[in-house]
DNA sequence: TATCAATAGATACTGGGTCTCATTAAGCCC
DNA sequence: GGGCTTAATGAGACCCAGTATCTATTGATA
């Protein structure tokens, strides 16, 4: 497990490294808070996790690592933004609105459909962006446990 | 023109009044400001064309009609989100990358998709959010007509 | 037209994020 | 390993969107 945790914050730190960012120790430190993270998270989240952190240096990493691919954004059904490990490329979120925990996922079908119906609206469609929200399976297991 | 664009101005009015709310000479300011605008816009774009206004008016106005459905958050491209004026109940935007305009789409036929691959990953659905992004007509057109 | 809650406006405050600038430390070459 | 160069850090000021608080005003209703 530790094992585990540890190689995904290596990948982020290498993405880094072979856009020749420095490896740096508070950019090992995001990056190993960041891989132990287990849902969607602010730069705030982080900071309380590293307080010895300067608190640009945390946005500037976030910012490098989104920019880069492996953190994305999530889009919370309230409108606020937050922070997440990313599967790189295209994909969408299953967000728990009970839990609060995502779920990523991969395949992306809805292309042609969007398609279709930009064509028809005389729009040229170049992306889109999809959140989906609900239950999560543990989240609807423990509700009818409840009843 | 001058009529029509009073007339919706007088709509969000209207639902506010129909809430309970009372119509106010800033109230009627924010509506008709609104009912202008012809693209997504900020409070501060609002707060530009309404200087005798309180600053905390215009952002209270504001979250009582989205409240209320007449306004909604549009999410552009790069994470930001503004707002516009908005058919009631669900439906996405076609946003111009070019230009910045909105056009809403209103049938959402994507809700079976998504039921599908949602019910597949043991999640169960209960809301999306979908922006579209790409080049309106107009815009289209005129990149043919540079060529 | 008097009443009184709802609203407005001024202004302080919060939260997320960026900018500046002096100091530190990677990376690299020897 | 020691020095050089430059990127990165941290402290703090700053910015922007939005909220809270408080007193003064105003709209609805009788
Ligand atoms: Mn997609
Ligand atoms: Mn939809
Ligand atoms: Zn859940
Ligand atoms: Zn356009």
């Amino acid at each position: 497990m530790r094992k585990r945790v540890n190689a995904l914050a290596e990948q982020l730190l290498e993405t880094l490294e072979e856009r020749g960012y420095r490896s740096t120790s508070p950019r090992r430190a995001v990056a190993q808070a960041i891989a132990n993270q287990d849902k969607p998270f602010t730069a705030e989240d982080l900071r309380g996790q590293l307080p010895a952190l300067g608190r640009a240096t945390i946005f500037r990493s976030l910012k490098l690592l989104v920019e880069t691919g492996v953190v994305c954004r999530v889009l919370l059904e309230d409108g606020d933004l937050q922070y997440q490990l990313s599967h790189r490329g295209h994909h969408h979120h299953l967000l728990c609105v009970e839990c609060g925990s995502s779920q990523d996922l991969l395949g992306c079908d809805i292309e042609a459909l969007l398609q279709q119906t930009s064509a028809s609206h005389g729009f040229e469609l170049s992306g889109h962006w999809l959140e989906v929200y609900g239950r999560c399976r543990s989240c609807s297991v423990k509700e009818l446990a409840a009843v």
